[in-house]
DNA sequence: TTTTAGCACTCAAACGTCACAAGTGCTAAG
DNA sequence: CTTAGCACTTGTGACGTTTGAGTGCTAAAA
């Protein structure tokens, strides 16, 4: 347990770390506190706070910089989100305020804006596809052998994919497949798309094609890259402002991280309501042992909660990034409802 | 003029300074050269050498290194190309022998196999388009208000565009200007199309739009993007290796030049037959001082000329290098023969 | 004329010493 | 409980010394 005093120092110890990256000392505490003690005294209060784990020394004789836990309990109990910068403002209204024409502009652009607000790495997901439906499926043959085949959802998003027809197969029988397609699975969610697909599909489509295998396969691909989650990051290069003494290792690890999917999936979480703050210390992942990581949900209602991120060290302004955020996931959201709104009419 | 003693130890200035990166002195030169003479005559060659500009000291009592004009010296004269390792034989062998389906990938997997062998950053860059022709242009009407435009080329590249159509434009017009396209363009090179687009063509589409600005700037758009010359990146992480005593801001723009397709265009310059090195001093690019590049041209015949390279430090084992990049262009020309004998016949 | 041994000289890198500044813990008095 | 005072610790930076690799030059040898 804390006493008010001692939150009030740890709290300073935390923002004037952060702002400065220098151990701080009991004297400079002294002279940046409300509260009218001696030095002495703060260094006492230093020493209860490091009992408890909450901040340590670098070595035996330095300032004291927050551990681990420290940072945890500032931002569960100390830190209050700072209001936006005017400028700030402006940049995010200037770069989302143009036309878009697909949701992964807005959504690429986010991570760019993001990562130009903080200096720091970002990430942003777009709106969960899990409950989107399935409302057309094409399939174009572009030549000789070649196919193309579209796939389109309730929620615009397109994709698509050209692949080779090793036999000769006609465009009636081309045509039958996909009257099937659309007859059988438009107006389900991706999933129960997904799930038909290993069920009763491909007896019905053995009518039409003599070897199905081939064509559920692009099929069924297609339909998982729609359905998967899509990440965009911004600022992939402020990584490097960060890298302590040009350590090319940690480095190359973090990025080989920032750049499959499915691990940054794993290391940003279940999305939740509240904004999240993970620090360093408590990533399974070593690669992040001196990165910070804030996530937070935004929610676009029918049309699903997307995710925005940053990524940067664990020395940084939390009260500052956490405003970003908050006030980023908000706007974001605004501007997709404006877009879907458009979009559905 | 040098004597053929001085090339001898030019060349080994290079071959010992690229192997171990010191600086390297008389003596070492003496017991490493095949010929029998004391260090003092080998000082004697270098004070020469130093004066035709070829090697340098990097202060007044050290070891020599070699200059700009001596890497330049050297790769001109005094290389010779080392026959490629076995081990090295079967990477690429394991690595591009699989089955692919698209050139885009070959070509992209060249890239990966080249920055591996070469643990370098490599570029690829697939056979010049400008020869080859449209073959076909659809557009597939995807829900209320999207379509997509797809664009076919004879050597089997596909490009699409989805795009929204803001006006009730009914299906019988986009066939109209399907047809009207396929009839008037199909059969003329990328860019020729081009230049037909900005001559009879818009007042032929008038004829069924009453406002063909907006389709003729999508058409162009996926147009321009296929004519594009399409580059691929290997090992970017590589680059971190180099970056002495971690100069962020070089690196920094050292990475949004490769990021920039016109950038690396323009440093790659003009295909030529022979393999062609770049020694960091003669580039203009001042974040490639301390890098060269060598690139080489691979032939496909009538399918064109496509190129690939390898950006990495100046000090570089250019022997084993050359012999790489001469290798494997083979290897990559031999590779996309074979893809089009299939895919043509 | 070319090569070589010898020697004085240069410089970076490594190392130890020293003083300094910032900070700490502890004690004893307020 | 707070504070002044003091001894103690440690990183940092300035400075001088030593060491080793290498150079240029000179004069003798080939």
């Amino acid at each position: 347990m804390l006493s008010e005093r001692q939150m009030m120092i740890l709290r300073a110890v935390v923002r004037d770390f952060t702002n400065t990256g220098v151990p701080v000392g009991s004297k400079t505490l002294a002279k940046q506190l409300p509260i009218h003690v001696s030095s002495a005294t703060i260094r006492n209060e230093l020493a209860a706070l490091e009992e408890q784990g909450l901040i340590e020394k670098t070595h035996s004789s330095s300032g004291r910089i927050p551990s681990g836990e420290g940072y945890r309990y500032y931002v569960d109990h100390l830190v209050k989100p700072d209001p936006l910068r005017p400028n700030d403002i402006d940049v995010i209204q200037s770069s989302l305020g143009g036309d878009f024409h697909k949701i992964d502009e807005i959504i690429s652009q986010s991570a760019t804006i993001l990562s130009n607000l903080t200096s720091y790495t970002a990430f942003t997901l777009k709106p969960e596809l899990k409950n989107s439906r399935l409302s057309g499926f094409r399939l174009v043959p572009l030549g000789k052998r070649q196919v193309m085949a579209i796939l389109v959802t309730d929620s615009g998003d397109v994709e698509n994919q050209t692949f080779d027809v090793n036999e000769t197969v006609t465009g009636d029988q081309l045509e039958a497949v996909v009257r099937l397609i659309n007859d059988q699975l438009v107006g389900l969610t991706l999933p129960e798309v997904l799930q038909k697909l290993q069920a009763d599909i491909p007896m019905k489509i053995a009518n039409y094609l003599q070897s199905p295998e081939g064509f559920l396969d692009i099929f069924g691909d297609v339909l998982t890259r729609a359905a998967q989650e899509r990440f965009y990051v911004g600022g992939r290069l402020n990584l490097l402002n960060f890298s302590q003494d040009s350590d090319v290792d940690s480095l190359k690890s973090l990025y080989s991280l920032i750049d499959k999917t499915d691990d940054i999936a794993n290391v940003l979480g279940q999305p939740s309501d509240k904004i999240s703050v993970q620090i360093g210390n408590e990533m399974t992942n070593d690669a992040l042992r001196n990165f910070s990581l804030i996530t937070a949900t935004y929610d676009v209602n029918q049309h699903g909660k997307g995710m925005i991120a940053i990524l940067g060290p664990t020395r940084m302004p939390y009260s500052r990034m956490l405003g970003i955020v908050g006030a980023f996931r908000e706007e974001l959201a605004k501007k997709l409802l404006d877009y879907y709104r458009f979009y559905d009419e």
